[in-house]
DNA sequence: AGACATGATTATGC
DNA sequence: GCATAATCATGTCT
């Protein structure tokens, strides 16, 4: 480096880095020698080279050692700072304060609403911090070379990216044609974890890279002009520069996210019928079961596992078609009779065996709202039609709800009162207590 | 295309 | 938490 060389030869003056001549710093103000000249020299020249120098060898810690202990150093040192102060005194005010960017807290505010970033994520955060902490007080003094935070960022980078294609491999939604409401949550729940680990590995990273930066500068300090609001500043920076990796995994999370929504929103509003076989069973079960049509939780269970369907799902086929037969009770018996007809047919001779109507015949009759009575066009099931009002209620079962129990000559449904008489009583044992399958509120 | 059937969701009550 | 009633949204039939 020549112009180290030159800085002390024009006039007795200081150039800076630009090259202009600084007058007021003459440092040799008794008797200037040439040997006085010589080692100002030279601690110029070990000044301006010193940044090219290793840093972490034991051979360049000795050389600032000695710099550090010349006599003059403090002076050159101060009059370093003056300069640098005069120079970057303006770079500093345009360092202001910017308001948290509006995308990432948009994002933010989706992860929390999600769940995928509640505030109970410090399990996570204050582990990175401790790896922070325990990586920058193992080693404090480590100092890098400026190659090596390239290289380690770039190592971040690396990692950062292949992770984030783990993450989108394992949370491929793509055959999501089906979605079920745990693979919904289970799902969701992988998203979270995936998130969480690798925002604790960034906050790692970001971390340990800051401290590694400010170390170096700190040490560098001793040496070189930098003023603490520098090392603050280089912060910001690696800070800034971290957070477009911050925003990248938010970003991708929320993307999961919606796919999983949007995935899930799709395959439960689209309504499959379900197969005739699985129809046929529930219709046996219903109106088999006319007089009390609810079934039990594991009456329920066995009947979506025969169906192939949820348990939610019969619960909602129930529901749908208690009400439906009860506004539309005329069709719904004609219905009635036809179940009722196949059930003689198929238990032939064996009286009450299959469905649990009276007689195993085919027997249901209903009472139309209060009286209208319904008979069968159908002579080969609707000729035993009665007004026969039968008291069966749930209450007797102990089912955990009975809907309405007016009086004693009422039933599920009121008016249409039927005579299917739980022969074998194995419809309603009222063990219903299981939790019921809840799907998520989206 | 329109009507009807049907599975799912929502609002409400107990 | 379940049942009901109303309603939505889609499937299916004509």
């Amino acid at each position: 480096m020549e112009d180290g060389q030159r800085m002390y030869s024009q006039q007795g003056g200081l150039t800076n880095m630009s090259g202009n001549v600084l007058p007021q710093y003459n440092m040799g103000q008794d008797e200037p020698s040439d040997q006085r000249k010589q080692e100002i020299g030279d601690i110029l020249q070990q000044i301006m080279t010193i940044t090219d120098q290793s840093l972490d060898e034991a051979q360049a810690r000795c050389r600032k050692h000695t710099l550090n202990c010349h006599r003059m150093k403090p002076a050159l040192f101060s009059v370093l700072c003056e300069i640098k102060e005069k120079t970057v005194l303006s770079i500093r005010n345009s360092q202001e304060e910017e308001p948290p960017d509006p995308q990432l807290m948009r994002l933010d505010n989706m992860l929390i609403a999600e769940g995928v970033a509640g505030p109970e994520k410090g399990g996570g955060s204050s582990a990175a911090a401790n790896a922070t902490a325990a990586a920058s007080g193992g080693q404090p003094d480590s100092a890098i070379e400026h190659s090596d935070y390239r290289a380690k960022l770039a190592q971040i980078r690396q990692i950062y990216h292949t992770e984030l294609e783990k993450y989108e491999q394992d949370l491929d939604l793509s055959d999501g044609s089906e979605i079920k409401n745990s693979d919904y949550e289970a799902k969701l729940a992988q998203i979270r974890q995936v998130y969480q680990t690798e925002y604790g590995k960034y906050e790692q990273a970001c971390n340990e890279f800051t401290t590694h930066v400010v170390n170096l500068l700190r040490e560098q300090s001793r040496t070189r002009p930098i003023a603490p609001k520098e090392i603050e500043r280089m912060v910001t920076i690696i800070r800034k520069k971290f957070a477009a990796i911050e925003m990248q995994l938010k970003q991708s999370t929320c993307e999961a996210v919606m796919i999983l929504r949007s995935r899930f929103l799709d395959a439960r509003r689209k309504r499959r019928n379900f197969s005739k076989q699985a129809t046929e069973l529930l219709n046996e079960y219903f109106y088999s079961h006319l007089s009390n049509p609810y079934p039990s939780e594991e009456a329920k269970e066995e009947l979506a596992r025969k169906c192939g369907i949820t348990v939610s799902q019969v619960s909602n086929w129930f529901g749908n078609k208690r009400i439906r037969y009860k506004k539309n009770i005329t069709k719904a018996q004609e219905e009635a009779n036809v179940y009722a007809a196949k059930s003689a047919a198929a238990h032939e001779g064996q009286g009450a065996a299959g469905y649990n109507v009276g007689g195993g015949q085919a027997g249901m009759y209903m009472n139309l709202n209060g009286g209208d009575n319904y008979q069968s066009s159908d002579n080969s099931v609707g000729d035993n039609v009665q007004n026969q009002i039968t008291p069966h209620s749930r209450s007797q079962n102990g089912s955990p709800h009975d809907p309405k129990p007016e009086d004693s000559t009422d039933s599920w449904c009121a008016g249409a009162f039927m005579q299917g008489l739980d022969g074998d009583g194995d419809n309603y044992d009222g063990s219903s207590d299981e939790p019921g399958l809840k799907r998520p509120k989206i």
